[in-house]
DNA sequence: GCAATCAGGACCGCGATGGTCCTATTAGCT
DNA sequence: AGCTAATAGGACCATCGCGGTCCTGATTGC
């Protein structure tokens, strides 16, 4: 069901998180303010720096920081950056000379258009866009968001102080909860 | 990377395969002349009969054919008859009730727009755009396709008896290859 | 009545995902 | 100079979903 990764679920909430800041932040500091795992929120913030979204300062004192303000990161830098391009298919990922040099691939480029439209929905909301969304419904727009959605308003200033949590990416528990009440019905 | 399920592929093949023929056709046939092995051929279209996109007839002389032209099956029915549900997070799928009530869920909605966008974006591209993609890049329109594709004047006619091959999904080596180097094609 | 065909499961192996941990390396602070 | 706090960059392992196969019915044409 085109389902995305948790650990893209978590590199949002990771990132927001940053934004709330102007300083570095270090990873257990995070994982202490999202409830998300300590190890893990290491593993996101070091893949999120690989892929350029936040920059990382070692040592003492340390810590990442936010490069580019929220509104002007896509989802899909996101998506990219923690789970790999985005690509339905191998054949739109691979090179494209391999697919034709083994003429195996007649069929090549059928689910292009299907691609291309899902990267544009991707790139063109942005992790304000989000954020945004994260406000209790009482304060979103009533309509579903039909348009293309791009920076609008953003409504930062609404929610500043609550603790940022994942959103429940999966039927299957989070181990150490970040959300509420002991969800960790594997473990017993 | 946002991957689809290797059986929605398969389903696409299967659906653009039934579309050539008016009468019903059984999936030991259709197995043949796309190269798919004959269990998860069935497999599929129990899917899809499941989820109504196609009709089976039962008993000697029975088979599947298609309900809909392909022109009227957008890619989303396809993958959420074979796939389930179109939903990124665990919380657009599952009902609103469950999550409000937990109060675990502040952040619900997140990931709406984006899975709205998804939905719009799979529900715009039909089969037969699918279809008309499939034909050799070289009568392809050379503009990578921009705007939101709908039921353009597909090329149906030019691709009526060429085998039908799945695309590689995920770079796995399909287990009995469907593509090439002994095309299993119908022939033998 | 027989044979062909779909229906609807159960079943299993493989691979990717997620989560954890360990060992450098870097940089501030005393 | 040395200690400590923090990231870098892996390796590692368990789990779960997916892909694929097969088996036992139910149905229907001949």
């Amino acid at each position: 069901m085109l389902r995305l990764s948790k650990l893209t679920d978590y590199a949002v909430v990771v990132l927001v998180r940053l934004s709330r800041e102007t300083g570095v932040q270090t990873s257990p500091g995070i994982a202490a303010t999202t409830g998300i795992p300590e190890p893990t929120v290491a593993k996101v913030l070091k893949t999120l720096a690989a892929g350029g979204l936040v920059a990382s300062q070692r040592g003492a004192r340390g810590g990442y920081r936010l490069l580019r303000p929220l509104a002007t990161i896509p989802v899909a830098d996101v998506i990219a950056a923690v789970d790999g391009p985005i690509a339905l298919t191998a054949c739109v990922e691979a090179s494209v000379v391999e697919c034709e040099s083994q003429g195996l691939c007649p069929m090549r480029g059928r689910w292009d258009p299907v691609n291309e439209a899902i990267q544009q929905a991707l790139a063109a909301i942005t992790l304000a866009d989000m954020q945004e969304a994260s406000i209790p419904r009482a304060f979103r727009l009533p309509a579903r968001t039909e348009g293309p959605i791009s920076q609008g308003p953003t409504a930062q200033g609404l929610i500043t102080q609550e603790p940022i949590t994942p959103s429940p990416i999966t039927q299957g528990p989070i181990t150490q909860g970040p959300v509420a009440q002991r969800p960790i019905s594997a473990a017993e």
